[in-house]
DNA sequence: CAGTGGTCTAGACCACTGC
DNA sequence: CAGTGGTCTAGACCACTGT
């Protein structure tokens, strides 16, 4: 029948536990192309009848894929190769003033350009005491005005983003509004005569917590970045701290760095 | 006995899945404190008396948390809250000139200072057509030197990198001796006529392959970095491509965005 | 409806750790 | 040696998918 298993076989004496010698079978398989993108990997009863396994065995093979994220099981349907999502990549100049669409929030226009459907929801505005960590990157510990809000990709959750801004520049102006405005923060910041001169980013990957999962819509086997960037202004003021997660499977982020 | 368990029931009818939520509730007494790094959760047979459930679902609920890389599974002694390493911060600058380092390998410098162990290790140098990938960075389709190394901090290996220079550049200089001595390879690219301009990076996030996994000793529930870092000389040319992998929990990366 | 994966039970034997 | 996690079996009932 040319099955992806014939002629394959494990080796019960192994030092290799059973599992994960058909977890090896089923990998090869995927990076050789027998297996590819969307294709439908055997069934755990066809596992368990070709290597005379328990239906345990089978499903702890097939779970050593899924944490890999190579593979994605589908209750009702089975495992499947999966998909790569379509990648943003992130220019290392995204945030330079010649780029700040004016009348349009920057991630809107992006994903127009790319011919994607873009949205933003959950939004939220507050006022906190700065966290810590927080306050360390502003260099001030006094109140701040939090804005929170999460972005989507035709319809799938990408990205969460939330702002920190010092209340004492913040209160009262429009960016302590849900909507901000033409330009976002940044181009209100500056009229607040808060010209800015520097973005430091800080990244991070891990995997995504409960609640990262949850509003990301994240899949099992995909870690998440997180990205800290501190906007200073020209007097060398931190004015706005930004803490975003991203999924990482559908980012690749772009530096440059300083040869001198 | 004021064990963490203490009061904490499931509830057989939810919706949620028993394993669940035992994991929600060790997951929680990790959140809230109640247990810290390098604490022994309880054991699968504790679960088991606990909550009254069969072994499988203590052992599913402990797998949670471990692919969320909340915690670790040492065979014998217990599941462990993760310790985490300590973090290498890379600055935006760490490839400026004025950094690099007369008679010691950047890496080996940077790690004297803050009192930790570094070794250089697996050193390979090669010659091969550059792969597809690399062949788009450096612009050119020709053969490539490949040079591939692994750093250990303390004994513990942190990163591969794979630095791949056009052969035409390479052949016949100290930058295809396994030691390019004093400086590094860009030291010897400068020498060779080839001022460097600027780098880009391009930053991505992942878990990894069973090879990554192998040579970096990564534990589960922790991603990859892969950094593709491609060097251009004063002509434009990119006379270098770097393809770093890291243990993402001992990595932040830190980089500048222009504002302008 | 048949076929798929998701959860759970009850038991077995093994390998590793620390006393 | 007792206690721990690692692997494996054999079976059960359930929920979801597509025909």
């Amino acid at each position: 029948m040319g099955g992806v298993l014939d002629g394959l076989a494990v080796d019960p004496g192994s030092d290799r536990a059973v599992f994960r010698q058909i977890a090896d079978q089923l990998r090869a398989a995927i990076r050789d192309g027998h297996l590819t993108e969307g294709d439908r990997l055997p069934s755990e009863a066809q596992l368990i009848d070709h290597y005379g396994v328990a239906r345990m065995t089978a499903r702890n093979a097939l779970q050593v894929l899924e944490i890999e994220g190579l593979t994605l099981a589908e209750h009702g349907r089975g495992v499947f190769v999966r998909k790569r999502p379509p990648v943003r990549r992130l220019a290392s100049d995204r945030f330079a003033r010649r780029h700040r669409k004016e009348g349009k929030a920057a991630f809107i226009a992006e994903s127009e350009q790319v011919g994607a459907q873009a949205d933003v929801d959950m939004i939220r505005v507050d006022e906190m005491p700065a966290p810590p960590e927080i306050a360390e990157h502003l260099n001030s510990t006094g109140r701040v005005v939090v804005r929170s809000r999460r972005y989507s990709l035709n319809g799938t959750p990408v990205e969460t983003a939330t702002s920190y801004i010092p209340a004492d520049l913040a209160r009262g102006t429009p960016i302590a509004d849900p909507n901000p405005g033409p330009g976002g923060i940044y181009a209100r910041l500056e009229e607040l005569g808060h010209t800015l001169e520097r973005f430091t980013e800080e990244v991070s990957a891990r995997m995504p917590t409960q609640d990262e999962a949850r509003l990301l819509a994240m899949v099992p086997g995909v870690p998440v970045f997180r990205l800290v960037r501190t906007a200073f202004d020209v007097e060398g003021r931190a004015v706005e701290v930004c803490d975003t997660i991203m999924s990482a499977d559908a980012y690749v982020l772009n530096y440059e760095l300083p040869a001198h």
